[in-house]
DNA sequence: ATCTTCTTTCAGATAATCCTGAAACTACAA
DNA sequence: TTGTAGTTTCAGGATTATCTGAAAGAAGAT
């Protein structure tokens, strides 16, 4: 087998890692992040800052700022080696694991506040008698309610294990 | 009632533009796509591309290009009034086909090119005999089946009536 | 055919985001 | 204390996404 040139799966895992790159970047995830994340959740072994600068060229800020990124988001963990200083970083491998945690940030980080404003409009025009301040209420009042039910079968879905999951939704499908 | 003074629900209303913006953006949607949008949501009557400009202060090649966007993923209508010959437009107002129509356009758009890629990456290292390359292969088609999966999820939820979804949810809140 | 009103396009300007690299920092070891 | 290995920070540079405005295009009206 030959040494010098790169086999078959890692010319995929480079697809992948692209691929999920793009991916992040069209739902408002750091490029550069999102590669990080699929480098790791596609290693053998837990990888060291160095290792991810190489595989992906980039910058050591850019890979540090970017690993801490994916730990605050409960993505990634630091796990150590006996006898060695370094950090190593490892990738949650678990699908569904995963989705719930990225669930969970997003609604967090992004939906909570938006639903504050919401809220905030609905409440502010309660007392508005009649047209368009009037409709506009309302509307407000059932984007509100849309929201907040979604967070609530959201918040349901998420808790549930995997399996759970889905045989709810086989039974969804059948 | 003065006149020259804005009403407490426009006053909500530009604070729900700029937070259906600022959403937008997290999602990879452009802001003044995301504004143009929540502007039009919460309009009484249909408008035109100059009060659309005028109301976020952006230029006409912005508006035009966003509200093309806009009517591209069939959020908003063009609508004609008799005897006019300027276009109007206006927003869906009903929140449930809209979270089906962008359900759908992501799905089209991200989603299913997004498989294709993942389907390529299992296929081409389906000979993997061992090690990390048989390893990349299971994760790549575990990651498949789980889009596959979820993608009909969707698609039945998204071809019910709001009623069905709804009661639907409803059982699964218990 | 010419005018008028409205729409579309796109090259260049602007702004937002992201990345680099070097210096500062931390902590353990000798 | 000094050295070494590793981590963090951030000012300035690079890149990408977005916006402007003016010119060109379209189509009904006269």
């Amino acid at each position: 087998m030959p040494e010098d040139t790169t086999s078959t799966w890692e010319n995929a895992r480079e697809d992948f890692v692209a691929q999920w790159g793009a991916l992040g970047s069209h739902w408002g995830i750091n490029r550069t992040m999102a590669q990080i994340h699929a480098l790791l959740m596609t290693a053998p072994e837990p990888m060291y800052t160095d290792e991810i600068m190489e595989k992906l060229t980039i910058s050591r800020g850019n890979a540090n700022t970017n690993l801490r990124e994916l730990v605050g988001w409960g993505l990634i963990q630091i796990v150590h080696r006996k006898g060695e200083r370094r950090e190593y970083f490892q990738a949650e491998k678990d699908v569904w694991k995963m989705v719930v945690t990225i669930a969970r940030e997003r609604k967090r980080r992004e939906i909570v506040p938006a639903l504050e404003v919401l809220k905030s409009c609905a409440e502010r025009t309660k007392e508005e008698s009649g047209g368009p301040g009037r409709e506009f209420h309302q509307q407000m009042k059932e984007l509100q309610e849309f929201v907040e039910f979604g967070i609530k079968v959201a918040d349901t879905v998420v808790s549930m294990k995997h399996a759970s999951a889905l045989q709810w939704a086989m039974k969804l499908l059948g």
